[in-house]
DNA sequence: TCTTATACTTAGTATCGGATCA
DNA sequence: TGATCCGATACTAAGTATAAGA
């Protein structure tokens, strides 16, 4: 045991990659030499590190009796190997991905290598496959689990269970979440796009697969009864718990901590700052780029333009990708000429540039912009003589890009213009939707709502219900913050699918517009008969007329309300919030701006995403700007 | 200089679960 | 009280960036 422990140690401290344990190892040494253990000491991310391992899904349990797949009508018993893949294409029978073409074959091809020689003979086309038992089998289960209280109570505290053992590390001392403690389970891979290698079969991760990464004084933790790791390591220039190549890919899959963790806070934190000194040299770099587009050099100009496209519609880098391997997609410096038309007059502008291709995650860009006389003609000479496929910038690299980046700013990188406009964007719309609107102190507005800010140590508050006039003005207000994120979830073209249930909801709410509306009409006439009556008769307004004119008002405001969420509603259905909100926008720009206007936190951040932004909510006032 | 390996960020979707409604 | 709705969360795919090797 303690050999063991030697020859695991030793290799412990060689930084060896994952890939290839033994060739990296000459690797390490050689970095060793050169200067690795300085490396190492610049950038360490920590000091002490000490979890549990992933925890491993359990082995697969086989159908009960009464659930059987069946093969040209007939039901077939299949190995276990054989049932377990085919109870994970079963179980996806209800979605969408399941029914292309190529998932199916893929499935199928990989399926058939778990059967065993006789089922290989025997099954030989999906289409006599029969899984709908076992489709039905999984949903009984699923809907078992959501609605049975002792099932729903039984996997809770399960989970809770799990959470405790596995979920937590110990990190410099402190106590801190994971992210993901488990290994991803087998299932079939879900590309999206056109994804040449959905349907495949992602085998089960086993220990033996697993490098774990903690450190050399900690407990170390134990892989499951009768395993082994793949390797144990301590590796504090990385922040990773756990690694494993997944089979689809070859890829590696990470154990990671949980975004409310110190250290990514640090990271987080850091990402914006880099993004803030962008603010002071960006003018010079526009600058520069303007004055490049009318370089004789090609490379020079191709640069130019492409980094003006970044700047300006916030484009991804767009690495290059291995044909076939992914769907194609493309950014920035990946363009090719059938992604690009060139407009000499439309819309009644001159220098149209229409762009139309699938970005990250098959997302389709497709905007039309105006553009510099000098943008057009390089784009016009760049696609000369080129094929549709042909790349549009075929003197640049991402790589040849970023280093010309860096020159101009220590660390900065083509994405950094994303988080900077993205967050520049955020603050520009905030001032500009927030202008006019009635404004009042922070105190004020925590009493009124009820709720103290977390992060603050503030004293009990007595609980008073917000007036109604607070209430519209915070509706207004928590719109506005909308649209300003709207606007950056535009830019960065973020998307996502029109909720199934959409039209049906809208019906739903202008249904209820429409009762409002006959409501505020009915409560008109009213008071208009009280008005006429009190002109006939004179005298003071009585008990009866006053309580109506309230009502009225009431009413009033309840269909403005009604008429602003169906407006949110319209402009949110195909925009997705979430993903600016918590990789572009600086939260300290939130911060300040529910300060500045007494908008409780609670309205802009729910309880996640307070834990992940708690770095922030020390490091901004109501001044700070980004 | 190009390619590959690695590690990290960014991303959309299915599902979960709490709030609201009938 | 059960059904429905919708935001939050879990999950994991798909990007970016860069160091190091060929």
């Amino acid at each position: 045991m303690r050999l063991l422990w030697l020859g695991v140690l030793s290799r412990r401290f060689q930084h060896v990659p994952l890939r290839d344990t033994c060739r990296q190892a000459s690797r390490g040494a050689k970095a060793n030499k050169a200067g690795w253990e300085e490396k190492v000491e610049n950038s360490v991310k920590w000091r002490q590190l000490e979890h549990k391992g992933p925890y491993f899904t359990p082995a697969y349990e086989p159908l009960p009796d009464g659930v059987h797949f069946f093969y040209d009508g007939k039901p077939v018993k299949l190995s276990v190997a054989a049932e377990e893949v085919a109870t994970l294409y079963g179980k996806m029978l209800h979605l969408e991905c399941a029914t292309k073409e190529v998932f199916q074959r893929n499935f199928f091809r990989d399926w058939r290598k778990e059967m065993t020689a006789e089922e290989r003979k025997l099954i030989t086309h999906l289409d006599k496959c029969d899984f709908v038992e076992i489709h039905k089998h999984f949903m009984e289960k699923t809907e078992a689990r959501r609605t049975l209280p002792r099932e729903k109570k039984q996997l809770k505290e399960e989970a809770e269970k799990l959470q405790q053992e596995f979920g937590y590390c110990i990190l410099d001392g402190h106590r801190e979440k994971i992210g993901n403690f488990k290994t991803e389970p087998p299932g079939l891979f879900r590309g999206r796009g056109d994804h040449p290698k959905m349907g495949m079969l992602k085998r089960r991760v086993m220990p033996e697969d697993v490098v774990i990464n903690c450190s050399r004084d900690s407990k170390i933790p134990k892989p499951p009864a009768g395993h082994q790791w793949k390797e144990v390591r301590s590796d504090n220039t990385v922040m990773w718990l756990a690694a494993w190549m997944e089979n689809i890919q070859n890829t590696f899959k990470y154990i990671i901590l949980n975004p409310s963790s110190k250290l990514k806070g640090e990271m987080d934190w850091h990402k914006y700052e880099v993004a803030r000194r962008l603010r002071g040299v960006v003018n010079k770099i526009r600058a520069q780029y303007q004055a490049d587009w009318k370089s004789p050099e090609m490379k020079k100009r191709q640069l130019a333009v492409a980094l003006y496209f970044i700047d300006k519609l916030a484009l991804r880098t767009g690495n290059e990708k291995e044909e076939g391997e992914t769907a194609d997609t493309v950014g920035c410096c990946s363009l090719r000429v059938e992604h690009v038309r060139l407009h000499g007059k439309a819309d009644g502008q001159e220098h149209v540039v229409e762009l139309d291709f699938l970005g990250k995650d098959s997302i389709r860009y497709n905007n039309r912009v105006t553009v510099e006389k000098l943008v057009f003609q390089n784009l016009q000479h760049f696609m000369e003589d080129k094929d549709p496929g042909d790349n549009l910038f075929d003197a640049l690299t991402t790589a040849s890009l970023n280093k010309h980046l860096q020159s101009l700013m220590e660390g900065l990188t083509a994405r950094v213009f994303r988080t900077y406009n993205a967050s520049v964007t955020l603050q520009e719309q905030l001032r500009v939707l927030t202008r006019g609107l009635p404004d009042y102190p922070v105190q004020k507005e925590m009493v009124e709502s009820g709720i103290a800010l977390w992060f603050l140590p503030l004293p009990q508050w007595d609980i008073v219900q917000p007036t109604q006039e607070a209430e519209d003005s915070l509706t207004s207000k928590v719109l506005a913050y909308n649209r300003a994120n709207r606007a950056v979830a535009i830019l960065c073209n973020h998307q996502r699918a029109i909720p199934k249930t959409f039209e049906k909801s809208m019906q739903k709410l202008q249904q209820k517009i429409e009762t409002k509306k006959a409501q505020v009409t009915e409560a008109q006439v009213e008071l208009e008969k009280l008005k006429a009556d009190l002109r006939t008769r004179g005298g003071s307004k009585s008990k009866s007329f006053l309580r109506k004119q309230q009502r009225l008002l009431k009413l009033e405001e309840q269909l403005a309300r009604l008429h602003k969420k169906a407006t949110d509603k319209e402009e949110n259905k195909q925009v997705a919030l979430g993903t600016a909100k918590l990789n572009y926008l600086d939260p300290r720009i939130s911060i300040a701006w529910c300060k500045r206007f007494g908008v409780p936190i609670e309205k802009i951040y729910h309880k996640t995403q307070r834990e992940r932004f708690a770095w922030a909510f020390n490091r901004a006032d109501k001044d700070f700007e980004f």
